[in-house]
DNA sequence: AATATGCGCAACCGCTCCGTG
DNA sequence: ACACGGAGCGGTTGCGCATAT
């Protein structure tokens, strides 16, 4: 498929937002609601491209965002959903309202990661350490577990960087405690998480972003 | 007190998916 | 059935802040 670019790239600003451009950006949202982020900056009067407009709304500017540190209980169950979906951070930040996926996906590579390690687990197989080598064999787990393969079927697996959890097999799904209600968004149903999670995340699965009040 | 290093977060980039003509 | 365009996702990078030396 021939790619346009997102943007006229020139015309753009990159970088950090401004809160005037955060105050545009939100005013305009407000006035007109989401949808055709490619026009929006136009109509916004912002020199941005689209795709950092809806960004920066999804993860900083939202209202329904919750702002603040990610508690212990996010932490397991992002683990557990980790372990259930691999890296399909928005499916993971789905489960958690007012969390974004590159919230998610920050908060994993910077804490939960070291955490796992400190406990002897592999952050990508969730398997003992010392077991990656065996673990790696394990990866056929990975098509058993019907979350994995429906969010992610085999071509998605977008931009090579994805053959990487073909090494997040899901060690012993059956081992797992798959009960994702664990401060649900919404009441969940553990035995039918995947197509429904799919269309979730697809639909909704918002980014938020944290906010450590540093942002311009 | 100044400098070096590490950490965490926000933003960007490239790719794929999905809807529409 | 095919091609195109828009939207969304995941990985990576850069910057600023905090801590250690």
């Amino acid at each position: 498929m021939g790619r346009s670019p997102c943007c006229e790239k020139g015309h753009t600003n990159k970088g950090a937002w401004t809160k005037e451009e955060d105050q545009r950006l939100v005013a305009y949202i407000k006035a007109n609601g989401e949808g055709c982020w490619r026009s929006l900056p136009k109509a916004a009067g912002l020199l941005r491209c689209g795709k950092s407009c809806r960004l920066r709304w999804m993860n900083y500017l939202r209202p329904d965002l919750k702002r603040g540190n990610i508690t212990e209980e996010e932490d397991e169950l992002i683990i557990k959903l980790h372990q259930l979906l691999g890296n399909k951070w928005s499916l993971i930040a789905g489960r958690l309202p007012g969390r974004t996926d590159n919230e998610i996906k920050n908060y994993w590579n910077t804490h939960i990661k070291r955490k796992l390690l400190a406990r002897g687990l592999d952050p990508q197989t969730h398997g003992p350490v010392n077991s990656i080598v065996a673990g790696v064999a394990s990866s056929a787990h990975h098509q058993d577990n019907p979350a994995v393969r429906s969010s992610c079927s085999p071509q998605s697996s977008s931009t090579g960087h994805s053959s990487d959890y073909g090494s997040t097999s899901v060690t012993h799904p059956s081992d797992i405690d798959l009960n994702l209600s664990i401060s649900p968004p919404r009441p969940s149903q553990p035995s039918s998480p995947p197509p429904k999670l799919e269309a979730e995340a697809r639909g909704g699965a918002t980014s938020s972003a944290k906010t450590t009040a540093r942002t311009n």
